[in-house]
DNA sequence: ACTCGCCTGTCG
DNA sequence: CGACAGGCGAGT
């Protein structure tokens, strides 16, 4: 569920926990992507302090001094600051314990999340953030396209897509950054031009800001809250996902919905060439 | 480069 | 009741 701008929404949701001293941490241990044993997270983070909450693409980074919790929220994946007494949701598979009393739980009734304690000095090794791309929302957009797509042997939809080119774009996103390009998704990434890969950097960033600010897409279904429980408003900006057979907001034609490698993909067939 | 599988919840 | 869902890595 979760793309960038619903993480760096989370991640600026936790703002008022930075600085916060843990009492504790607990959970039962889980098969996440991978298994995740909260007593050991208990006995390494001890009484740590919460120095920083980052970010890189799809990952948040809680950094505790001498180890960061690297959290991915995979589908459907949650951060939930509740206060003492608040009821507890399904799934809560990790919490973090505050000394002021507060509790930060890590909820995922789909299991694709992961959980990893790092040793700060190896989270630059750590392999699966050290093989992602340049952030799409702070990084070098264009430049990471222009050096993969014309080399690549895939889609352009499917260049968007990779961790290891872009860090954070997921379908919604890809699928909205392409509309607003005028690229259609199913091209192949060698055939883009350098002005329409310009373009294309240009309007995933434009998109992802705009979602940030917005505070997320929050679909019908509800699926992504911050931290509070608070739902983004990116939902009705969309312009093609999950518009299948809506007139297109720039020319009237309909949204066109095919499935590819299993994955919707929407585009309009007549503003996307 | 593509398919599959991991899970539960929700919707038609 | 089956189809489907925002992700991603392993295996082919």
């Amino acid at each position: 569920m979760p793309e960038l701008p619903e993480v760096e929404v989370v991640r600026r949701s936790l703002a008022s926990l930075v600085g916060g001293r843990l009492a504790g941490v607990s959970g039962h241990p889980i098969r996440l992507r991978r298994p995740l044993d909260p007593d050991s997270w208990c006995e390494q983070l001890a009484e740590a302090r919460l120095e920083e909450v980052g970010r890189r693409g799809k990952y948040l980074l809680l950094s505790f001094g001498a180890h960061t919790a690297v959290l991915h929220l995979g589908m459907s994946g949650r951060l939930l600051l509740g206060a003492p007494g608040f009821p507890e949701p399904a799934h809560t598979h990790l919490r973090f314990h505050f000394d002021d009393g507060r509790e930060l739980r890590f909820v995922d009734p789909r299991r694709f999340g992961m959980g990893e304690l790092v040793p700060a000095e190896e989270l630059g090794r750590w392999p699966w953030l050290a093989s992602l791309g340049e952030d799409a929302l702070q990084g070098d957009v264009r430049g990471a396209l222009d050096r993969v797509l014309p080399r690549s042997r895939s889609t352009v939809w499917s260049g968007l897509l990779n961790q290891k080119v872009l860090a954070g774009v997921g379908n919604i996103y890809a699928n909205e950054a392409l509309h607003r390009a005028g690229i259609r998704p199913l091209r192949n990434a060698r055939g883009i031009s350098r002005p329409a890969r310009t373009q294309l950097a240009d309007a995933v960033k434009a998109v992802l800001a705009e979602a940030v600010e917005q505070g997320g897409t929050t679909l019908a279904d509800g699926g992504f809250v911050d931290g509070s429980s608070q739902g983004g408003y990116f939902a009705v900006r969309l312009r093609v996902y999950a518009k299948g057979g809506t007139p297109c907001i720039q020319c009237g034609e309909k949204i066109t919905r095919l499935q590819k490698h299993g994955r919707p993909v929407f585009f309009c067939p007549r503003c996307q060439r």
